[in-house]
DNA sequence: TGCATTTCTTGATATTTGTCAAGAGCCGAA
DNA sequence: TTCGGCTCTTGACAAATATCAAGAAATGCA
């Protein structure tokens, strides 16, 4: 079983052996520069990728400031959700923090899947709930959590992440300046 | 069509009115009385209503405070996602802020909705989808704005709440204490 | 290796938000 | 109608976080 194979398979739940090497037959080996744009504020999503290697970093310009809504990570999903699932105008942007391998299936063969295992739609709406509860967790840390108490949660969980992007990605992405989250930091080192 | 009826098909885009019928009739209207609960963290959520009538509000007791998630008003659906997709113990507590008046389904007959209308977990996911990118929105305003800006947009979408519910709970929904809710309305009032 | 650029840190200060305590207003139950 | 308990407001003050500016450290490129 590929990499590929093995998270479709435990993120989706797809049994079958066969289901599940035609869907990996969907996705496309591609990748990007660190730098390089994998999607854009207003364009177009027609993909989504599996992520091999690499981060990307998902975020949107306002009038007075950049906002990092997420930095994704090997073994995840990415794509705008909206853009890909509804075909409306990419929210966010999101851009390569390093070299990437991904695995890309477009929008034509992935509602082709569906034909192709039954129970496909099931198995997304699952996937879709469980992002949906992630979200509502993180939500709730921003109702019930101080910044300083934001980062030790988040450090806790992914502080591979913190040698590996810039920290004003991550500040931002938690709700709070580069310098709170410098001396936040310089405290907990302490 | 009634208007439970009317607000599946808005939501979840079921168009044949004999499906809609078979589904409406899963369905049974029922009611609390202000200050029942709907659901309680911790215990088993088997169910899913709509809100025909009245408020609900969604909250959780931690250790020093208590959190209000949301509050569902008419038109709306309201579960513990997590609860009643995964059968794992509801994270919410879910109470009546008024006496209210629900169409609810139980796990059962909800899942054999879908063996009758074939297209049903596609529409789900659909709807779960947008549930989803209504909480990214939602964590965009803590990423980006400040209690200030926070009050003016919800206030902008939600004005009716205002004279509704306590402002207590709208006040630690947008994540701020009731006294900063309470000098942001007074600024906002003059 | 060395320079230019970006990123991070630090200090001083301002602003926002929270905390605590008291009182005012409102509403429902007896 | 009145009393008691919520809810909301207000003030004084404290704490958290943001802003601005400067410099240090790290990084990438020639």
């Amino acid at each position: 079983m590929t990499e590929l194979e093995h998270y479709i398979s435990s993120y989706f739940g797809v049994a079958q052996p066969d289901d599940l090497d035609a869907i990996g037959q969907f996705f496309q080996p591609t990748r990007l520069k660190k730098g390089e744009y994998f999607l854009e504020t207003g364009k177009a999503c027609n993909q989504l990728s599996f992520i091999q290697s690499g981060m990307l970093r998902i975020y949107v310009q306002t009038e007075d400031k950049e906002v990092t809504q997420w930095i994704s990570t090997k073994g995840f999903f990415v794509t705008d959700l909206a853009g890909f699932v509804f075909e409306t105008p990419a929210r966010w942007t999101i851009q390569a923090l390093s070299d990437v391998e991904l695995f890309t299936i477009n929008r034509t063969d992935y509602i082709n899947i569906s034909k192709l295992v039954p129970k496909w739609h099931e198995l997304e709406k699952l996937f879709i709930a469980r992002c949906f509860i992630m979200l509502e967790d993180r939500i709730f840390t921003h109702l019930s959590m101080t910044a300083e108490e934001r980062y030790n949660f988040f450090f806790e969980h992914n502080k591979e992440l913190f040698n590996q992007v810039p920290l004003q990605y991550i500040a931002s992405m938690l709700g709070m300046t580069p310098e709170t989250f410098s001396r936040i930091r310089k405290k907990q080192l302490s």
